[in-house]
DNA sequence: CCGAAGTAATTGCAGAGTCAGATAATCCGC
DNA sequence: GCGGATTATCTGACTCTGCAATTACTTCGG
């Protein structure tokens, strides 16, 4: 019981903060982006992930750890925009295994219209997060943070 | 398309950080803790969350606050918990809508045991994230937070 | 050139989450 | 103290996820 040492407790408490923080987010962005565009977090990602590929596929691998899910989620989450016209699958002439997305104009037209939601819920949350004093700090180091391609 | 500011885009990019960094840390404690105790993370949050209640008890909503669930998720997490033995549940004398929960003996030691497994999943992951360029940043901040009660 | 091993995507199944609606108990103005 | 509004929890219907098994294609040793 008392045999943890303290490091330990720091990493712990600053998972916590990192899980309530990404909670706080991941929940806003959601309601936000389901009540103005019928769209998911997920869903929301990958229409990103594809757009910064600018004209550009990407396979289901790709897409598959930019969302952060299982191959078996995105074949599915992938097949539910396809349905919605959003983006389309095409076979890749240079490895028949590999199946190539790409955004139709739906999708690139649904995104930019997303994309203000996104970006308003993600400031308006980030500024309330900060009110919250367990926060305050991780938001600071967030904002912070260098601009990576991530 | 191009209306998009700096500020959003920073902010965007920095979702994106924290969401992989989650997501990288999450998958790895949920692995860990399944593996070796077949727990789930959000089960092994609810442990935790009533042991540092020590001896006392937590009402179904706060414990749904704990561990960012909605009440109805929390019912089952419960009814799982209390089905395996781990926490019992009890009406509460002063206001009989509210139901209490508590760790019983073997929820303790479930958690003792798992503890270890826990924290040592996380520094490792950290330690494997702070390899990674984009996300170095992050978990140098993370560590440094001032340790919370949150 | 052939078969074994490896890789990409998909599908069946079971687990866990949300929302909406039901039930039960408390609180409050009259 | 009675009826309506509120609050706490639970249940039903449905969606999404991951794992494991499947199919299809590529790669490579002999």
């Amino acid at each position: 019981m008392g045999i943890r040492d303290d490091a330990a407790e720091v990493r712990a408490s600053g998972w916590r903060t990192l899980a309530a923080l990404h909670g706080l987010i991941d929940t806003a962005l959601e309601k936000a982006l389901q009540a103005g565009h019928q769209l998911s977090v997920v869903e929301y990602t990958v229409l990103e992930a594809l757009s910064r590929q600018d004209g550009w596929h990407m396979r289901m691998q790709q897409l598959a750890r930019a969302a952060a899910l299982s191959s078996s989620a995105t074949t599915r989450l992938v097949t539910r925009l396809e349905d919605r016209g959003l983006l389309s699958r095409y076979l890749c002439a240079d490895d028949r295994r590999g199946i190539y997305t790409e955004l139709t104009a739906a999708g690139r037209a649904l995104l930019e219209a997303a994309r203000p939601v996104h970006d308003a819920t993600l400031e308006a949350t980030l500024a309330q997060a900060a009110e919250v004093p367990e926060l305050s700090t991780l938001v600071d180091a967030l904002t912070e943070l260098t601009p990576t391609k991530a």
